[in-house]
DNA sequence: TACATTAATAACCAGCCAGTCAGTAAAAGA
DNA sequence: TCTTTTACTGACTGGCTGGTTATTAATGTA
């Protein structure tokens, strides 16, 4: 970042690093690795090429690197709010989405979501190392809360491992969108709090019409 | 396709154009398409370099020409399905999905969503034409089988453009699953045929177990 | 068999870009 | 102020790849 338009040179060996990440991460989402020039993210880092091969061996290294910088670290305190909450497990469920759109898919984090789709074919080790350091710890939290909630009987009895998965394709879905279809955001628009709002009302009581709940959903 | 070993030539004027769409769909879906080189589609579809620009002026074109030759037709069969049906708008939602898989998601063709969300920054023309013939008709069709049940005091009343994309998520999310994760189908394996059957159940019933409904899910 | 047509090839070119390195200047000492 | 250190630069290169073209051979026709 800071374009530094003043040609004066200036020595920030603690920050380079961290704005070469920032500037790598939104040039990887928004061109794929392939097509973006390490030149372009030094120069949007504010930096000459040469400098950033100073922090970073390769590219791919920068890759690698973006990805392990924006793993999210909230999952020690996700499941440790999981242990001691108190209230029912649909609140639970609702606190743990909007949670996760307040830390990261509101975030320009939640970008490498579209990076590791796109790139997984070409670096399965960078896959594997996202699968078991995100991908697998959100599951299992999500698994808990469900299975929480079918033990008490609140919720109906099914197979918690599929389950999980129609928990989050709602949340890959609006990564995805945020991040693929701002171009097209004018006339396919959509509000991330409204349509998360629907969707754990969804989630919750399903589409269709009985006696027994009704009414109070606009 | 059709590797050839033999180093003959061969003259098939008339197959070549399928042959290398295929070849370029395959290779564009697993490596992203700046990674993938012309001369390994060429390779791929048994032909040399030369005679791919024979059929496609540039890349870019090949691009274009995979992304329209998987447009999904099945559009006006779709919306005249929906005139004509008998059934629940339930029943209706289930079909819509069910065909949806057989016809898209379980096929090859399901890769160009994950191109698209790749390169859709890369090229806004190539999206803009995707988001007109598959997109739009996709959403619309969803959105008048949710207002049939809405009208018909079937389903709940709710907001019908954001509830389309609560049905239309979990397709995404499947069809990137099998493009994206087959390196990792072994330790994260999913069964594409229960995932959908149990989004359905809860798409329409929702997790919540109540009174008035009950038991009947596995 | 001789000839014309054209699908297919492979050698070639030009531009691009990841990665290098000799040199520059901003700090830190002395 | 002079010297040393080192963060930083940008010109350079070598390999790669999209695209071209002169040549080759398969097919049709006589």
């Amino acid at each position: 970042m800071t374009p530094d338009l003043t040609h004066k040179r200036e020595r920030r060996k603690e920050a380079r690093p961290g704005e070469l990440l920032e500037a790598a991460l939104q040039l990887f989402v928004q061109k794929g690795f392939a097509a973006t020039k390490v030149e372009d993210v030094a120069a949007l880092a504010g930096v000459s090429k040469g400098t950033l091969f100073l922090y970073f061996p390769t590219k791919e290294d920068l890759l690698k690197a973006v990805v392990s910088e924006n793993l999210a670290q909230h999952f020690p305190g996700w499941n440790q709010a999981f242990e001691s909450f108190e209230g029912s497990s649909a609140e639970m469920l609702r606190f743990a989405l909007y949670s996760w759109w307040e830390k990261i898919g509101s975030t320009p984090a939640s970008g490498i979501c579209k990076l590791m789709i796109s790139e997984s074919r070409n670096f399965p080790d960078l896959l594997a190392f996202y699968v078991e350091s995100v991908m697998r710890p959100g599951n299992t939290l999500l698994r808990r809360i469900l299975e929480r909630g079918m033990a008490n009987g609140e919720f109906r009895q099914m197979n918690p491992e599929i389950a999980v998965h129609t928990i989050v394709a709602p949340m890959i879905f609006l990564m995805i969108w945020e991040n693929a279809m701002t171009a097209y955001s004018d006339t396919m628009a959509m509000s991330p709090k409204a349509f998360l709002d629907l969707q754990i009302d969804v989630l919750l009581h399903g589409l269709v019409a009985t006696a027994a709940k009704a009414t109070q959903h606009e």
